[in-house]
DNA sequence: ACAGTGACCATAA
DNA sequence: CTTATGGCCACTG
């Protein structure tokens, strides 16, 4: 098949889809779009996504961690924006994180 | 074309 | 918990 659109777009919808309180990881949307790219260019997506209506802020890594929180200008706007929807952020990382994840390959498969 | 780097993931020790 | 290794693909120099 030819190439899909940009990959960006794919990661972006699939991210504005993430219900808000909930968060989602970089393998579950590469898995969900079986990205041959892998998590890594999720990341990369990411990252190109400043300016562009992704709340970016519910894309976290596997365990939980905020590996981005470094990059919304400011490391404490993206723990900020997360408490501010009802996610509790202790230690750059997820309280209850495997109960706030919203996987679009369980959550959307159905 | 090659090497380094990266908002990652999984496994192993 | 940390450190190491392999994979995966895109961007930069």
């Amino acid at each position: 098949m030819t190439p899909p659109r940009d990959y960006f777009e794919e990661v972006y919808d699939v991210v504005r889809l993430v219900p808000k309180g909930r968060v989602t990881t970089y393998g579950a949307i590469a898995r969900y779009l079986s990205l041959r790219a892998g998590a890594r260019m999720v990341g990369w997506a990411m990252n190109a996504s400043h300016g562009k209506d992704v709340p970016a802020h519910r894309v976290i890594n596997s365990v939980g961690v905020l590996s981005g929180k470094h990059f919304f200008g400011s490391p404490s706007v993206m723990q900020q924006l997360l408490e501010d929807e009802g996610v509790e952020v202790v230690d750059d990382r997820v309280v209850n994180f495997k109960t706030l994840l919203w996987d679009p390959s369980d959550e959307l498969a159905l």
